[in-house]
RNA sequence: GGGCGCGUAGCUCAAUGGCAGAGCAGUGGCCUUUUAAGCCAUUGGUUGAGAGUUCGAAUCUCUCCGCGCUCACCA
């Protein structure tokens, strides 16, 4: 049994009087003829027709959940909020009768959802109005929606309204929060449109639209700390992807050109305003390109989906106008880091050239000694360059030591073909050359076991099947991976992952007895 | 995991060692065009949980729980 709270007590006592006089509290079905929306626009559009001379009475049955109410003795007002939006009732004794509106008056609270029957009209003060006949509950709400209007008078001007603001509520009691803030469901309304938008593009774009294992039997495709699981009849250990790539891959060696998975990747590690634990993903190999066409290609795609999403490729992200049309900036890796730190690597060629030369220069940042020299690079980066990379960027070029799954650079082997897109100063996206030489593929699996031996946690297994599959023989491609929720971040103006995820990442919660 | 901060009525917030309060919501009443309705009256508290200091704790101390910011981590 939950503590009902005093308000609670009062409505399950309304219930009780519902039960005692007949009144079904959650009837089985609705009768709803038009949305709020619908309504107000025949409504309109029968007063245009109207002033040319034929007069049209709108009717309609309307369901939605009760946001408002004013009652004024002989007559109440109520708003109810549906899919399409808010309208306006207004009862009056002279239709209902004395009787129905005090039940009407008593009986309902804010966050019940009713049915509404009758006529459009406009009020004195011109609001287009449902004048009406008859009504029904259609689901009472015994616990009131944790939202209120908040009026302060400050020195006699009135300031404020409050909705409900507690971040840790509002994303625990998500229900809730959308109950009360239409702006949040315009949110995942957005974060629809954009995945809708991400998947009409590719499908244009002749890619194939694939799912691959969740549950794996060896985890790999980035460097993260997997979740583990065990499969009870298999008798092993099973682990959630945390990336789809070497499926993705194994598939352009069947023979399969272009393939792309919008998914959930899950990675055990911290979270933060751009991580949760488990996150969309958004990968794509394309059979025959290289990182310069997925480049093109993604700039592209961005710009789609910012057009589709808010109509424009310009969107204001906090105190920044981005912009994401085609072409973005195109900064590379050595020279970008020298510009904005003054260190040029590819005059240090190893690790401890490199942090010689940071301790020099930056004696009050530097890096931790023991890592690679791919790793001080990818600090460097973080430090200096990073924060620099507002307007849509590709950082590309990217140290071969980080990047065991991207093809060399002819000419360079200290180098791969790699690109991160980046914009507002973090990462939105990641994409290489992917390497399809199985020897030196199986070389740099090697070679990643040995620098991290020190650190267990981020050894990836060794994946034989995939090598198996790249020895058959895999095209040259280009592959990407996008993180959808900070696309998604970037096109709505929110500065949090859990904005844009209907259910982040929680503590679990303790209810009492 | 580290640092800093927060947790008071359904919601938004006051009260900084001395009677736990306000607005809105709720409840009762008045009100036939309101929309932040208005007017009168009124209910509502394990101050996140537990322990300690004190004549006295929402306030100070400790432990725990939850959340936020931040750092670390994060191809």
């Amino acid at each position: 049994m939950p503590d009902y709270n005093s308000l609670e007590k009062i409505r399950l006592q309304k219930l009780e009087e519902l039960r005692t006089e007949g009144v079904e509290a959650y009837p089985t079905r609705a009768e709803r003829t038009h949305t709020s929306a619908q309504a107000i626009a025949e409504f309109e559009a029968a007063e245009k027709d109207a002033s040319t001379g034929s007069a049209r009475e709108v009717r309609a049955t309307l369901a939605g959940r009760i946001r408002a109410m004013r009652s004024m003795g002989k007559l109440s007002f109520a708003h109810i909020e549906d899919g399409s939006g808010k309208i306006q009732l207004f009862l009056r004794v002279n239709e209902v009768g004395k009787e129905r509106l005090a039940f009407f008056d008593k009986m309902f609270d804010i966050g019940d959802f009713i049915q509404a029957t009758g006529v459009m009209m406009r009020t004195k003060t011109g609001e287009a109005t449902l004048q009406v006949l008859d009504f029904k509950l259609l689901a009472k709400s015994v616990s009131p929606l944790p939202a209120d209007k908040d009026v302060k008078q400050d020195d006699g001007t009135v300031i404020r309204y409050a909705a409900l603001e507690d971040p840790e509520l509002r994303a625990r009691q998500r229900y809730a929060d959308l109950a009360v803030n239409p702006e949040v469901r315009d949110t995942f309304r957005k974060r629809a449109t954009i995945v809708k938008a991400l998947r009409e593009f590719l499908d244009s774009h002749d890619f194939l639209e694939v799912e691959t294992p969740i549950l794996q039997p060896l985890y790999g495709g980035a460097a993260a700390r997997p979740f583990i699981t065990h499969h009870n009849e298999l008798e092993q250990d099973m682990y959630l992807r945390i990336s789809f790539e070497l499926y993705l891959k194994r598939l352009l060696v069947g023979n399969l050109e272009r393939v792309y998975e919008i998914g959930r990747d899950f990675r055990n590690e911290g979270v933060s305003f751009k991580h949760n634990p488990e996150f969309t993903q958004l990968e794509f190999y394309w059979a025959y390109a290289d990182y310069l066409k997925v480049m093109e290609l993604t700039e592209r795609m961005v710009a789609f989906v910012a057009e589709k999403v808010n109509g424009t490729t310009k969107v204001t992200y906090g105190k920044y106008e981005l912009d994401f049309k085609p072409p973005w900036r195109r900064v590379e890796m050595r020279q970008g880091i020298l510009d904005t730190s003054g260190i040029d690597i590819a005059e240090h060629k190893t690790a401890d050239d490199l942090f010689q030369a940071i301790r020099a220069k930056h004696p009050n940042k530097t890096p931790d000694p023991k890592v690679t020299r791919g790793k001080m690079i990818d600090f460097l980066l973080g430090e200096f360059l990073e924060p620099t990379l507002i307007q849509p960027t590709f950082l590309y070029n990217y140290p071969r030591d980080i990047s065991p799954l991207a093809k060399s650079m002819p000419g360079d082997p200290l180098t791969v073909e790699r690109f991160e897109g980046y914009a507002a100063g973090f990462e939105l996206c990641n994409a290489f050359t992917e390497l399809n030489d199985p020897l030196d593929q199986e070389q740099r699996f090697l070679d990643m076991g040995r620098d991290y031996t020190d650190d267990e946690e981020e050894k990836n297994p060794l994946d034989e099947d995939y090598l198996r599959a790249m020895r058959y023989g895999m095209p040259p491609n280009g592959g990407f991976g996008m993180g959808v929720d900070r696309l998604v971040m970037l096109l709505t103006n929110k500065h949090s992952i859990r904005e844009v995820l209907l259910f982040p990442a929680l503590r679990k919660e303790e209810f009492g007895e």
